[in-house]
DNA sequence: TAAAAATACTCCATAGGTATTTTAT
DNA sequence: ATAAAATACCTATGGAGTATTTTTA
């Protein structure tokens, strides 16, 4: 019979690829990790990791093992925070994971919030972009994440609580300030300057256009904050969600911001969290946190 | 931190709702088990069990922590048998459920080869219905069954393997032996035996004979042998798989059976498993072993 | 030869057993 | 009074530490 303790030191190894590491990651002695491995795989009768005093490799039996049991790991130890979810609700430790084109303006209005709300909450941000996010909050390395749909989600739960529409942004003096109402037709005549592979605001602002994938519109810039100074530069136009107006009509004065023709491009902002995640009740709460300080704010 | 074994005696005692005998299913003494249950409450902040000298009930969140708790064993235990299930194919224990429809047609051909060609293989079988069976692989108390469909599997894997047609067994002298072809109108004119409810052969016959659920036609019969004694006593006729055919037919020679109108009613034979269920291997095996044996007498 | 994993050995924490007590019907 | 769970206490297994050896790039 293998055990927990086995599964949770072979993932740290499958993550290091290194015993030493592994083990102190584990706040175990190298030879315990040791023999702790060696005991897994003699029960599972293979091998999961080949081994010399170099390099740890996974076997592919130990990869389809390791696999596994990454998955019951997760689910036992969301488990475990059942106990504390219910007993404690909103307190002790909390990870959420934001996209960059969230983070910046959702974090002024929502950490405030929560330090008074709720004070014995230990939150910890990380951004990432979509994809990353649904990975570590799959693997267990965040309790949620924050990110704007649609977007494949896998297995996930997701639970919108937020719908903001997009404005554009023009430098001053730019034509499109006279053109009346500005629809996708608009867009697609102006130079389009737009984030990274990867951003999923990238996507949302194609899709919102009507504009296939792939038409080489990307200029590459990896934040609004950049994307916004070109702008202002004069070298296009962008879209930009709602939430980000205040703060990027502040930083740039150069810049008009727009409306854009009803039914005009969205995004729903939305939590992801495991199917089992113990503490949904903690999710439901900072959602409706989150609305509150966001009416506060913008124009709905 | 909680641990598997905890989830092990407390899903035990979910069972048994007696320590006493938990423990003993468990192998270990009752204090052992008293002390462990005890442990896991004060770990979890929340008591499981409410209990006393005359009974053991099961509170609210231990009915949340329990159910979760069983996904979790269950996942693990798979991932257990990961280790003899790439290292010993089609060898140890194995338990097959199968429905009452099948069971005892599919048995007598299927037994003789499993013994011959995996003669290390420990096969159990279990009869009972579709919905018991899909419960019962879901909680791990059975590696996998066979049963028809089409039938909600919830979150569990079907592999149908054979598809069979539906006959017609009439009393010999009947006057649908003189109708030619036979179609759902004919039948819903006589008077059609069916199983009791539970039975998926009726949902299936009703559905093939385009009859909304209901309707009565139910005679209450609990196996088919039992039906096919009330056919061949001029009760009505009923419909028989095809596996059945001769079985019934040495077993009561008063009867006649006949093809229906094509595309006539269908059944899929098929095994269902858990995603996680480590010996995919196997059950393949077994599926291109059933295909074999059904080939052999079918008229396929 | 040097960096990393495996081994030898020792120790202690804890899971489990036996015997007994408490509890509630 | 009795059946069942809780508790007290003891034992032994095995997980983990330190120190050392083995391995191979």
């Amino acid at each position: 019979m293998i055990t927990i303790k086995q599964i949770r030191y072979a993932l740290a190894v499958e993550d290091e690829l290194h015993f030493k590491r592994a083990a102190e990651r584990c706040n175990i002695s190298q030879s315990a990790l040791s023999t702790a491995i060696a005991e897994l795989e003699s029960q599972l009768g293979f091998n999961v990791f080949e081994r010399d005093n170099k390099k740890v490799l996974i076997t592919p039996l130990g990869e389809r093992f390791l696999s596994k049991a990454r998955e019951v790991y997760v689910a036992f130890s969301d488990l475990n925070g059942l106990g504390s979810a219910v007993n404690a609700p909103l307190s002790g430790p909390m990870s959420i994971g934001m996209i960059p084109t969230i983070a910046p303006y959702l974090l002024p209005l929502m950490l405030p919030a929560v330090a008074e709300q709720y004070p014995a909450l230990d939150l910890k941000i990380e951004e990432e972009q979509s994809q990353v996010l649904v990975d570590k909050v799959s693997r267990g390395d965040l309790d949620a994440a924050i990110l704007a749909l649609p977007f494949d989600c896998q297995g996930l739960l997701s639970f919108s609580f937020w719908d903001e529409d997009f404005l554009l942004a023009i430098p001053k003096g730019h034509e499109l300030e006279s053109a009346g109402e500005i629809g996708p037709e608009q867009l697609k005549l102006s130079r389009l300057l737009l984030l990274k592979d990867g951003h999923c605001l990238k996507d949302h602002a194609l899709a919102a256009c009507k504009i296939a994938k792939g038409q080489g519109f990307s200029m590459g810039g990896t934040s609004l904050s950049t994307l916004i100074q070109l702008v202002a530069g004069g070298m296009g136009v962008t879209l930009i969600p709602e939430m980000a107006k205040t703060q990027l009509i502040d930083q740039q004065s150069g810049l008009n911001i727009l409306p854009l023709k009803e039914p005009g491009p969205h995004r729903q902002i939305a939590f992801i969290i495991r199917p089992n995640y113990p503490a949904l009740d903690n999710i439901e709460r900072l959602k409706e946190l989150l609305k509150i300080v966001l009416e506060g704010v913008g124009q709905h």
